[in-house]
DNA sequence: CACACGTGGAG
DNA sequence: TCTCCAAGTGT
């Protein structure tokens, strides 16, 4: 195969591979194998459900954190059509501790959509994708590229600190996003766009890291502008993170004499929306804590120590106040009574498997 | 554009 | 222990 020959730095430098063959050539060697991936070379096409369960998946969330539940989903759902029609808490379940609940709203609506209105087949083109509900402009390129082997954009944060480095772009985020995009852009290749995008997220992820970039493993190293200067790690050059406020809530653990918790269903338009959850009240601003009513009246036992839990804006102080009923009780509300020998199959998101933990906890 | 939205792993 | 932040989207 022909390599394309990238113009000249500066007068004088030797020819050099294009970063999309310097990339692709790399990848071909030191592709992941991951559960969702076609690996470079093979014949086989990559199935859109799959390429599209991942990527929902793996937005915001680690390599590592996603292969289980993809696991998970694809062995109990295989195709969308039965992602479509499945019960919808049990893929809220499913989802339970993987994170951004909006995502699996999304994920049940969007399959929906794709079986019920487009005869069960994912648009093949940016413009069809992005129209479904939870795919952006990152998702949309994404599939295109992988799925369909159409030539997109794909932008998503390694892209966007590997292209920062090659071309040492300075301007600040988000700012500088419009710059990279273009950068991005203009090394992308016509063929193979799919398998360019996968190459650069394993590279941002295994080589050119946020922190102490393995410059001397990498591909690009000979074209890169922030190896060149001697800084790679400075870009991209992001703005200072706000800090991280305080919100307080109130925990009813109503446990039933026979070992059973009251759990209810989280309304959607809350924190946490669609998910199963501990009854509580609102979580708010220090001292805040009001309107919250207890599932039941009678004497509630504060416990001693609460259960704090960080999420991506705010940390939160969790207290708990808990009362033994009997067999009889039935608590006001939409809820149900759980087997506390079966929590773990509630579908409970961690902040509220970390107070059950706590509760269920000897000594 | 800025903010809300989860979680767990790495350094 | 603590800080950072990951294959972003919706509002």
């Amino acid at each position: 195969m022909l390599a394309k020959r990238s113009p000249a730095g500066a007068p004088g430098a030797a020819p050099s591979e294009s970063v999309a063959d310097a990339l692709l050539r790399h990848y071909d060697a030191h592709a992941r194998r991951l559960p969702w991936r076609i690996p470079p070379g093979a014949s086989e096409r990559a199935d859109p459900y799959r390429v599209w369960l991942s990527e929902i998946m793996l937005q915001q969330t680690t390599v590592a954190a996603v292969i289980p539940y993809f696991e998970k989903f694809t062995t109990r759902w295989p195709d969308v059509a039965a992602l479509a029609h499945a019960d919808e808490a049990e893929v809220m379940a499913a989802w339970a501790g993987l994170g951004y609940y909006a995502r699996a709203r999304n994920l049940i609506a969007c399959a929906r959509v794709v079986a019920d209105e487009l005869g069960g087949r994912f648009p093949d083109s940016e413009e069809g994708l992005l129209a479904l509900p939870g795919v952006g402009a990152y998702t949309a390129a994404a599939i295109a590229a992988i799925a369909f082997g159409r030539r997109a954009v794909v932008v998503d944060a390694n892209v966007e600190r590997v292209v920062a480095r090659l071309f040492a772009i300075a301007t600040p985020l988000p700012q500088g996003r419009g710059a990279i995009r273009e950068a991005t852009d203009r090394i992308t290749p016509d063929a193979r766009a799919g398998d360019f995008a996968q190459a650069m997220m394993d590279l941002g992820s295994a080589v050119c890291t946020v922190k102490t970039p393995q410059c001397l493993l990498c591909p690009l190293r000979p074209q890169c502008a922030a190896h060149a200067e001697g800084r790679a790690e400075v870009y991209p050059v992001k703005p200072p993170k706000k800090e991280k406020p305080t919100r307080e809530g109130l925990i009813w653990w109503l446990e039933r004499e026979d070992s059973h918790v009251w759990i209810e269903r989280r309304g959607d338009k809350r924190m946490l929306g669609g998910m199963a959850g501990l009854p509580g009240t609102a979580w708010d601003a220090r001292g805040g804590a009001q309107g919250g009513e207890p599932p039941v009246p009678g004497d509630w036992i504060a416990l001693n120590a609460g259960v704090e839990h960080v999420f991506t804006h705010f940390r939160l102080l969790l207290s708990v106040r808990r009362q033994v009923v009997g067999a009889a009780c039935l608590p006001d509300g939409e809820g149900q009574w759980w087997p506390l020998a079966r929590i773990g199959e509630a579908g409970l998101p961690t902040v509220f498997a970390k107070v059950v933990h706590r509760m269920t906890e000897k000594g």
